[in-house]
DNA sequence: ACCTGAACACCGTTCAAGT
DNA sequence: ACCTGAACACCGTTCAAGT
């Protein structure tokens, strides 16, 4: 939504912020707790330069992974158009699944973002490609209707954590099916209370 | 299953652990993100002594609830008695999640148990109480046979970051449900892949 | 306008010295 | 056998001083 390039910005402080990005982007993947003082070292400038770009840890990681979440984002119709809705968002989560398995911190960030005020700047966007799927399903009558995006996201959290043995993927596949299966038209109505 | 109580132990070490624990127990209440050595000063202890009874923060808050696990855990049979048991697995899960509400850390320490050692010691029983209500579910036939406890457990990790607004048990509930429909035998067979 | 880097209060953790 | 508490390396964050 926002557009920040190329606002009118200092040379200097234009390439530390990139250079910054590029170890944050190196230093996170490597392992997701890296200290934000090393980054600003190995970026060769002062905590303070760092501070001045990202004034805190989840501003950041938001940075970094911009383009990558909108690109998953930007997906969602391009799969809707080749498959059917379900199958659409069965094969949206999976990619949710390796973008959370690399992207270390941002589900946390995106975790957060629901209650800081910076919901427009990429939660919003995710919870919007959720929609999308959602809808698209519940015109088919695939899923039952009245979903919230909100609780989906939630419930499908358990994606960023199934440890990373090399059964993840088979592991994660399952669990995406289990909760999928809940989610359908056909499945038992909820229980009495 | 293992008995610590009363080994024997220099009468102020007991005390002082005793002092840490309740005072770890209030502090973690208060806030999960309670630093080691502030709960050491607060029961008047050198951080030294806190280490020499708890090596590190998941020993700390395993011991804080152990007896409050101990209890859930123990809940599981009482409830297969006066519930079907599709019904009890359920309630079992309500109470975790007011379990995980309150004990700050204890989620995280049941995700890290699994990969420790310490199997034994919180995880371990934990599993044993699910694996014994889905056992009950899949002889009535309730539920798909064949689920993994530690899958079950994964997915309702959710439970534990459910937001706190005033409408969280509501929440937590429908999204209870959710998951639960997707765990039924009536529930539609896994997707071709 | 932006950067530097010393400085602050804190963290988890260790370990010599005491009793 | 146990406790103390100074000490270490680190953390996130700030802010005067420079260019």
């Amino acid at each position: 939504m926002t557009q920040r390039r190329h606002e009118p910005q200092r040379a200097d402080a234009q390439q530390n912020r990139d250079r910054i990005l590029d170890v944050a982007r190196d230093a996170l993947t490597a392992s997701g707790d890296a200290s934000l003082n090393s980054i600003a070292k190995k970026a060769g400038v002062g905590p303070g330069t760092l501070y001045r770009h990202f004034p805190n840890r989840e501003a950041l990681v938001l940075a970094v992974y911009r383009h990558d979440v909108q690109q998953l984002v930007d997906s969602a119709p391009a799969l809707l158009d080749r498959h059917p809705p379900l199958d659409a968002l069965r094969l949206w989560f999976d990619r949710l699944a390796h973008y959370g398995r690399i992207k270390h911190g941002l589900a946390d960030v995106l975790r957060a973002a629901k209650h800081d005020g910076l919901v427009g700047d990429s939660y919003g966007p995710v919870i919007g490609a959720i929609t999308l799927l959602l809808r698209a399903c519940e015109e088919t009558g695939s899923i039952r209707p009245g979903l919230d995006p909100d609780d989906v996201l939630l419930v499908m959290g358990f994606l960023w954590r199934v440890d990373s043995g090399d059964d993840w993927e088979a592991r994660a596949g399952r669990l995406l099916d289990l909760v999928m299966d809940g989610m359908r038209a056909g499945a038992p109505a909820t229980l009495q209370r």
